[in-house]
DNA sequence: CGACTCGTACGATAACCATCGTAGTACGGT
DNA sequence: ACCGTACTACGATGGTTATCGTACGAGTCG
């Protein structure tokens, strides 16, 4: 380890690079409706939120389960900060990669809550 | 049954309707490498496509449940034409419901396809 | 009618997935 | 050193799904 080194760096999560990033799991990841929501939250707070921030209708094993999934898939990007764990959508590779779909997909669920009442 | 019903009538398929479509079951649905194909090779088609003319790498049984998965989320309609059955996309319900939405996940699915070489 | 094509239905199977509870680790503050 | 908060790892479980093979139904054409 390196003098640049800090304690958040020796607890790095693994990422899917920006060019491994593929659109299967992507849409598979957002299929789900908990973490469909956490990504339209994410969206909307235009920065990073604490997964304790989310208070979602499931244990919280599962909830790391739900963040995983959209780490892994490419979706979100997490760090730990302290004993919190950051969230932040990863918009720049989506949109290099796919350009308009992460727009398009969040309209369409805000729409969707829309039209269902929420 | 009416002067106006035809065999095919009678054969109808279960579909939903434009306002019953939702966004999960439409990402769900893409999220397979399977029906994505039939999904882009649709799009390519610009019209109706017999489910024998995909030469898809699974079982003929398979390949039926895969077209069904696709009909019920509301991605594709289907009609018996004689003993073929005819699929196409459901792009004006999908374009009002979600507007820019199908062309975002084509585009995205195209460009995959360039970046990993086919 | 008989043969053929197209697609379905059904049962089986193996893999996957969302969920939970419990036990544990890492960090920050007292 | 101790406690509390935040999150994880693991094992279990029940539900869903992708896949197959076989047997069948519906339509077309000879």
């Amino acid at each position: 380890m390196t003098a640049t080194d800090t304690a958040a760096d020796r607890r790095a999560l693994p990422h899917p690079a920006r060019e491994e990033i593929r659109l299967e799991p992507v849409l598979h990841a957002l299929s789900d409706p908990m973490r469909l929501r956490i990504v339209t939250d994410l969206a909307e707070a235009e920065g990073e939120l604490s997964c304790s921030h989310f208070d979602l209708p499931v244990a919280k094993s599962t909830s790391t389960h739900h963040f995983r999934v959209l780490r892994e898939s490419g979706v979100i990007r997490q760090v730990y900060r302290g004993t919190a764990k950051m969230n932040g959508l990863r918009r720049d590779d989506l949109d290099a990669l796919f350009p308009g779909l992460l727009d398009a997909l969040l309209d369409a669920a805000a729409r969707q809550a829309v039209r269902l009442g929420d």
